[in-house]
Parts: C-alpha cells; structure tokens; sequence
DNA sequence: AAGACGAAAGTGGTTGA
DNA sequence: TCAACAACTTTCGTCTT
C-alpha cells in the first residue's frame, strides 16, 4: 500500500497508515488508531486514495453512476429517424423504452434528484466509500421504479437505503450513527429499511458482530492486542450458541468490554455503551453470558484479585 | 463518589393463530 | 388482526471499589 501521501497519526505521528477500503477507514499501523473518524469532511482525499491504489474505473471520464439520476449519461432515446434500420419486433422494443423514460423522468426525475442530493450528503457525512454510495443509489432507484417510495420522506428511504448498503457491504454503521447523520429517527429508518429489502428481496445477511469491532476498538483506545483478544472471544462465542437472536452490537461491545478486562485495558461499561449505543445492562447481560460460556469466570476473578493485591504487571497469558 | 450489578417494568417488533 | 413472546431499554436500588 503506497501513496499514502503526507498523513500523519495524530496519536504517535506515525506516517505508517493503513487505507481499509473495506471498513471505510484509514487505521494507524502504529497504534492502531482510526484516523478518519466519520465526521471529518474528507471527501477529495477519499477519492485521492482509491485512484493512488490502482483502480481503473475512474480513469475515463465520468463514470456510469447510480449516484446520478440517469447514471450520469443524460441520454435519450432519439427519434423515429434513428430506427429507420431496425426491424418491426425492435422498432416496437424502442418505443416501449422511449414511453419507459418520459415517465422515469417526469415523476421519478425529481424524486430522485431530491433523493441522491441527500444521499450524497449522508455518504459524505458518514464519510462512506464510494462503493457504499453507489450501492445505495441503486437500490433507491430500484425502490423508486417499484414505488416504495409513496407515504414515506424520502429522507427516511434514504437513510434506510443506506444503511441497507452499509449492511450488504459489511461495513458496519449502527442505527444510531445513521440517524445521528441524517437527523430521522432510529426508529424511522428501521422501519424504511425493512420494508425496502423486504419489497425488493434484498437479502442481507445478519451482520457480523466483528465488523464492530475494530471501529468500537479505536474510538475507545484500545490497543491491538485487546483488539485482537476482543475478536478472539467474539469468535469463540460465535461457535457456541450464544449469537442467535441477539444483536450483534451488544455482542460485540460485550466481547470488547472482556478483552479490556483481560489485557488490562479497563473502560467502563459506560463508555462502551457510549460509543456502541447499547445500554450497559446490554452489554452486562452479553457479558455475563459470554464469560459463563467461555468459562472465563476464573480469568477475570484472578485479575481482579490481583489488582487488589498489588499492581503487579508481570501477567502472561 | 463512581462504577458494577441486577430486578422490574416498559417499548417496539416478530410470529403464529 | 390480535395476543404471546423475545430482545432490548429505562429506571432505580444495592453493593463494591
């Protein structure tokens, strides 16, 4: 990964950095810190990276893109003139298209400008990579072509939309940073984004709580050995029982909240449930489950013993 | 005084009759 | 369409550090 440019970890000063394209995020080798926190408008270095890292698409003018109304190509179906040369059977297909578009673009044209206006500004807010945006403007248009749009704000749509997007590409964005962004309602936007990919049949896979992780992980200060740890635990978990059904946010701030305790990075559980929006008696009732499960009792009693004994940090694990 | 823990009641969504 | 149900939240009291 060259072509990091100039970037330096606020944290250690690191030039060391890590663009995960995937997460959305842009990490210190160092110290493990998310660099790009949502909120930092960054939107033309965005763009900066994924040309430096060698992706072609962009290379040849204004791509095909569902960001746009029409996909950016602002054609339209020519006149009788140009289908002198077709046969019947075709002659007919274009007119169905030509029909096909005057009403795309007189009722739905509006809608949709409104619509990818918002969506452009959510995306850039949660400072989502283009794939995310892309991906939601498809399924806009495709909720739009099928009329789901009708009683709901298109705001809502949107933001279910999006976190539909963010869903399918597993990077994860909670509820809560949604409605935060685009200022609806948590339960507004579940309600949007349910019965979208309940009417167009997306298929989304539960998430996985380990997508939360990292992001949790930096926000709070962990280092990377209780990152790992955390996801250690999060996977040892998921081979027992204990995922089915719940949420996969308590699970992970839960798994968290453990690795801290273990590699004695402490953090309250009021501090996890800040920054994963769960409660904390949420993230005690993950935790008590996962510790009973994983018969880590023993562990975190020896550690706490420990501290009350002497602070001692001659632990190996 | 702050954090951890847990009980009890309330909320919104899912499911099955 | 309604009631039962599970997961999660809110609130609050108690214990621990």
């Amino acid at each position: 990964m060259v072509g990091e440019n100039v970037r330096k970890c606020p944290e250690c000063g690191s030039t060391n950095l890590y663009n995960n394209k995937d997460k959305g995020e842009i990490v210190c080798r160092s110290c493990g810190l998310v660099i790009d926190g949502r909120n930092i408008s960054l939107g033309k270095e965005w763009r900066d990276f994924e040309e430096s890292e060698g992706s072609e698409m962009r290379r040849t003018g204004a791509p095909t893109t569902y960001t746009k109304f029409d996909m950016g190509l602002g054609t339209s179906i020519g006149s009788e003139s140009d289908s002198f040369s077709l046969d019947k059977k075709q002659r007919y297909k274009l007119q169905r298209l030509k029909r096909w578009q005057k009403r795309l673009s007189t009722v739905m044209e509006k809608n949709l400008k409104i619509a990818l206006g918002e969506l452009r500004r959510l995306a850039s807010y949660l400072n989502l990579p283009t794939a995310i945006e892309e991906e939601s403007g498809k399924i806009y248009t495709e909720a739009v072509q099928k009329n789901l749009v009708r009683g709901r704000s298109i705001e809502s749509v949107v933001a279910g939309v999006v976190y539909a997007a963010c869903r399918r590409q597993n990077i994860p964005r909670t509820l809560d940073e949604i409605s935060e962004a685009s200022g609806i309602d948590k339960k507004e936007i579940g309600r949007s984004y349910r019965y979208i990919t309940r009417e167009l049949k997306i298929k989304i896979l539960p998430s996985n709580p380990v997508d939360y992780i990292s992001r949790f992980a930096s926000v709070l200060n962990y280092g990377p050995e209780t990152q790992s740890r955390g996801v250690d635990i999060l996977s040892k978990a998921l081979t027992l029982d204990l995922t089915s059904g719940r949420g996969p946010i308590g699970i992970a701030a839960a798994a968290l909240y453990i690795a801290g305790l273990l590699e004695g990075e402490r953090r309250t559980q009021r501090d996890i449930s800040e920054v994963s929006g769960v409660t904390e008696v949420t993230i005690r009732n993950r935790y008590k489950e996962i510790i009973t499960k994983l018969g880590l009792e023993d562990e975190i009693k020896k550690i706490k013993s420990k501290k009350e004994d002497d602070s001692d940090d001659n632990s190996d694990f």
